[in-house]
RNA sequence: GCGCCCGUAGCUCAAUCGGACAGAGCAUCGGAUUUCUAAUCCGAGGGCUGGAGGUUCGAGUCCUCCCGGGCGCACCA
């Protein structure tokens, strides 16, 4: 069931091993970063090598021998370079490509995927975007490479914080305040705790006795006012998922691990990792080769991030029996995992090697990082509104006898905000620019849409319905070679984002996309043109849209029909 | 101080397992619309890939050192 280029692929290797041996088969193969050395090269330099001969001679000679059907095998020095026949390419593109099942895979695995995670009682900024945006798209592709994927969203609303923040409401709490606005309120009573504790030491106590009495279990007033907060953020977050088009299989914050924390802790026992240090229980992983060790209780007697993390991973294994999982989080808690898979390790768990850190790097501003505490913060509902509101004059202005121009600004406004994100790779820190996050022309997320609802308005046009795509002359589509061969590469593009879990890789590729679509029907008019010629550009057409439909999907942009 | 990540065009970013002449977009300049949406397309200029060595047939990519930036380094998450 190979899919687009993936046919001639196979065909080139099964002709490399016949010649070659079978080792030949996983020779690299790669894309020529040039359009006129064909589809694929195969650089023979080490082939050559293993062979004792010459790259260049190799590679003529291979040229002179291949046989590989629809496929022309060129010499170009030390490379062996492979242009497929233009008909062919169509033909074997048009085969699968703009259907929904475009690109699926066999899959069959079970992956989970920890994503988004912002804590309660604070705005969700833009750092959390990226985590969300990230965690949802790669959750869609593992999803249409046909794995089993349970997403979890696993809400920071557990911690000394939240014994600081009740400690703040028992003080200073509005109950006005908390009606009109409860983020902004439990921002202020945060902002405020954590101007007033140097000052007033009682406070840590406060906050401290808080954090116990709802570690405790007792479910008094403490856990009353915890709760509350939980359920007022829940609601702002559901607001800004919603926009998003994000779902989670599983909200459950580490709070939800709270009856097995002590079970995992008698666990670590058990396996003999358990030391006291320092009035506290640590677990010492010099033999793991980190050097700081692991904190699992404080002297004070309460548990940490990372137990609520042992406890979890414990419990999601037993419950989903993950093949693989992913924790979409930042950079910045990369010694946190590798502290955790460690412990693991040392508890003979071996399968912490399946659960995998997907760090990112953080958002930054031009004036300096973020900061919940210093007030510094940039709040996603307030750059999705911008954006939109942005959209919503261009639309004004560009088409103002559209059916629904406020579902298209709201498509385009938050479509060019997730994909401005996924088109960076993940590892590297992003300045956050209003001007770059803004714009809509260029690689965005709304060249994209508009290329898309250009192919919409040709097939509505049509007024009828686009013709079965393996009923047309592929002949015909023998000048399309740019936009097959875009169109032929969108599996391997999944592909590779999944395994590198990296969504970049499919944004690049749909912008490779639109470029050679937006090419193609620039220069070849598709309706009133004879009837198989029409056909055939419809059917190309359909496929471009299809395409671009699917894989917006999957990133997780909306693809309005008209802009 | 130790560890990890990053330095590519004026700006934001690509570059397949180490492969061909380092590519896009933005910005600048010049073109294209009686015809399916100009949020588009075509073209031009713009580079000692932070610096110095090394490995290799071949280095933006690997190794060493230096410079610059980010993050982390047990009682936060």
């Amino acid at each position: 069931m190979a899919q687009g280029l993936d046919v001639f692929e196979e065909r080139i290797r099964t002709a490399l091993s016949e010649e070659l041996g079978a080792g030949a088969a996983q020779a690299q193969l790669e894309i020529p970063k040039q359009a006129e050395h064909g589809e694929f090269a195969l650089p023979c330099f080490n082939l050559a090598k293993a062979r004792g001969g010459n790259p260049a001679v190799l590679a003529a000679e291979l040229a002179a021998k291949l046989r590989v059907p629809e496929v022309q095998a060129a010499a170009a020095g030390p490379f062996l370079n492979f242009k497929l026949d233009r008909t062919a390419l169509a033909a074997a593109v048009l085969q699968n490509a703009g259907g929904s099942d475009y690109g699926r895979g066999p899959g069959g695995q079970t992956v989970l995927l920890d994503f988004s995670s912002p804590n309660i009682a604070k705005p969700m900024h833009v750092g959390h975007l990226r985590s969300t945006v990230i965690g949802a798209a790669l959750s869609r592709i593992f999803e249409h490479l046909g794995h089993r994927v349970v997403c979890i969203n696993h809400l920071g609303d557990w911690g000394s914080q939240f014994g600081k923040l009740v400690a703040a409401w028992q003080r200073w709490g509005d109950e006005a305040a908390l009606e009109q606005d409860p983020i902004q309120h439990l921002l202020d009573l945060y902002v405020r705790y954590h101007a007033e504790e140097e000052k007033d030491p009682r406070l840590a106590q406060e906050a401290k006795r808080a954090f116990q009495e709802l570690e405790s279990g007792a479910d008094g007033e403490v856990r009353r006012t915890w709760k509350r907060f939980t359920e007022l953020s829940l609601r702002e977050f559901d607001k800004v998922y919603r926009r998003l088009g994000v779902h989670f299989d599983f909200i459950r914050g580490e709070s939800w691990y709270e009856d097995k924390l002590e079970d995992a802790l008698r666990w670590l026992e058990s396996r003999g990792v358990l030391e006291e240090s320092e009035g506290a229980l640590i677990v010492n992983l010099e033999s793991e080769g980190i050097k700081t060790p692991c904190l699992v209780k404080t002297a004070h007697g309460t548990t940490l991030y990372v137990t609520r993390d042992i406890a979890a991973a414990r419990s999601r294994l037993d419950e989903f029996g993950f093949d693989l999982a992913l924790y979409v989080v930042g950079n910045e808690q990369k010694l946190h995992f590798e502290q955790l898979k460690a412990v693991l390790r040392r508890c003979g768990a071996a399968w912490e090697s399946r659960m995998e850190h997907v760090p990112f790097g953080l958002v930054r501003l031009a004036e300096g990082k973020l900061s919940t505490r210093e007030g510094r913060v940039l709040l996603l509902s307030e750059v999705l509104d911008r954006a939109v509101e942005l959209a919503r004059g261009i639309v004004a202005e560009k088409n103002p006898n559209h059916p629904d121009p406020e579902r298209a600004a709201e498509a385009i406004g938050v479509g060019a905000v997730v994909f401005h994100d996924l088109k960076h790779q993940r590892a590297r820190d992003v300045v956050f620019d209003w001007k770059v996050v803004l714009s809509f022309e260029g690689d965005t997320g709304p060249y994209l849409q508009y290329t898309h609802a250009r192919c919409c308005a040709i097939l509505r046009k049509a007024g009828r319905p686009a013709p079965d795509p393996r009923g047309v002359d592929p002949a015909l589509l023998a000048d399309a070679g740019e936009l097959m061969a875009a169109l032929g590469r969108f599996p391997m593009a999944l592909r590779e984002a999944a395994a590198k879990r990296e969504p970049m890789l499919l944004a690049a590729q749909l912008l490779r996309i639109a470029a050679a679509g937006n090419a193609f029907y620039r220069d070849r008019r598709v309706l009133g043109s004879e009837a198989p010629l029409e056909d055939a550009r419809l059917a190309a057409i359909a496929a471009l849209r299809g395409t671009l439909a699917l894989g917006l999907r999957l990133l997780g942009v909306p693809a309005p029909e008209e802009m």
